[in-house]
DNA sequence: TAGAGCTGTTTCATATAATAAAACAGCGTT
DNA sequence: AACGCTGTTTTATTATATGAAACAGCTCTA
């Protein structure tokens, strides 16, 4: 833990370890899994459950979450004006393809989820609204690099593809800086992104760019679901719909700046 | 801001200035509002922006509540954060009252059904702890409606009364946005709310709201039973009962302030 | 166009709060 | 009764937070 400077980020860091895999933690056990000292996690979940972030709960003296991060996660939800404007869009667009949709961000050089709405096939993806995936083995990803300003893309490329951020997530993970690139210049050419299998083994997706005021790409949108249902023939279509989407998103965040 | 010792309770000091009446604040106003120094709250935004529990917009510069608050919101375990406090009191109105008692909250634009105590007279009711019922065919739904902070009160209102998402779940159920936004108006004024046969047939509920420590509405404590056991009479002694029930709860879940 | 008056941001000596080892206390189990 | 596991408190030491001041960038306005 002492490579975090501010006291703030150690905050969070203990909040993060809050997942929905892993709701709770004793103090020292999570102590323990941030290799800090026991009484620095102690001080800073006794902070944060008096007021009310954590929840200590009585009996197991187990600490979750609490009632706090529900109430702000709350004002967020209702205040966010880019949910907000882009929730509906991809509300149509999941309805018209019947696939889950996503919308992301380039964020630390990795896609960063912003918005989603679940398949009506009840098909469940691990992707969770603000997590992480690489860039290069999701069509998100490719659609966010391939547009990426001439400037400073070429730097941005290579940091990534330097050996040990590339993990082979599948048989057909591209994992060459080389191959990577071949395979920007054809999204860029085509419009459009496609990832089969890349990130996951029986997970195609397919991705469009949404463009700012000066043409620059500030997002990307996608439809995802099982191979069996992304036929060749339905690629073309999906696309079509996307590109819909990402339109009507365009007029609504003029703004929008990651 | 000296006053307050914990760099964690600093954090969250700063955090809680973002409500939905004021959801932007500047670096320099922020700290007048706060008597702090201006570089001291200068680096607790930049720190929180940097890891997404606040947002900078990249034009105006204000800051606003991030996405990661929003995710971390969405993670909380509403059921054991609320349930250990607030179920014995819900036992208590339920003895009294001789009805079935629920709690609930609003998540996503609807009523969730947080903690539950059944009738001793043992009619069974659809509702399950976990579950959704539209907000505004429930007496539970029309409190968390009506106390809806202004800031975003009409946005909700009107995103919940697009078309698309009314349906009439009886020949009582108010279906027009005109009418519901009477029927708040009545809620706030009386201090309860009453659902005669609108989510259900057959079926009566009287709710009233729970306020936290800023007097915003975060819960909503509710009696429902048989249309034939909820005469006119009986509802101001239900209301009355539930309220005690209510302030109980509040003292329980009233968090220290920073 | 010069300058006043706002912002957000950086710097740096100083003060203060965070740290971690150790001891303590409470609980079950052996 | 002694062990091993919790969460908690104490303490001297160290590292971090602090805030005054200066800087930088912007928008007015005279």
């Amino acid at each position: 833990m002492q490579e975090l400077k501010s006291t703030v980020q150690k905050t969070f860091a203990i909040i993060e370890h809050f997942t929905s895999e892993r709701p709770e933690w004793g103090v020292t056990e999570l102590a323990q899994e941030m290799g800090a000292n026991k009484s620095t996690v102690y001080r800073f979940m006794a902070d944060l459950s008096k007021l009310g972030v954590l929840y200590k709960h009585p009996i197991t003296e187990k600490y979750s979450l609490g009632l706090k991060l529900f109430e702000l996660g709350g004002r967020v939800n209702l205040k966010s004006a880019f949910i907000d404007k882009t929730h509906p869009e991809l509300v149509e667009v999941s309805k018209s393809i019947t696939e889950t949709v996503h919308l992301a961000v380039l964020k630390n050089n990795q896609v960063f989820y912003v918005d989603k709405v679940e398949s009506p096939q009840g098909l469940k993806l691990s992707s969770q609204i603000g997590s992480y995936n690489p860039a290069y083995a999701t069509a998100l990803g490719k659609v966010l690099l391939a547009y990426l300003p001439n400037g400073n893309k070429e730097q941005v490329l290579d940091f990534i593809f330097s050996k040990r951020n590339i993990t082979s997530l599948t048989n057909n993970t591209i994992t060459s800086s080389k191959n990577i690139k071949k395979e920007l210049s054809k999204v860029k050419a085509q419009g459009y992104a496609i990832d089969k299998e890349e990130l996951e083994l029986g997970l195609i997706c397919v991705a469009v760019p949404i463009f700012n005021l000066n043409n620059e790409v500030v997002a990307s949108l996608s439809a995802s679901g099982p191979a069996n249902r992304f036929e060749e023939s339905k690629v073309s279509n999906y696309v079509a719909t996307l590109k819909k989407g990402a339109h009507a998103i365009q007029q609504k965040i003029g703004y929008f700046k990651p």
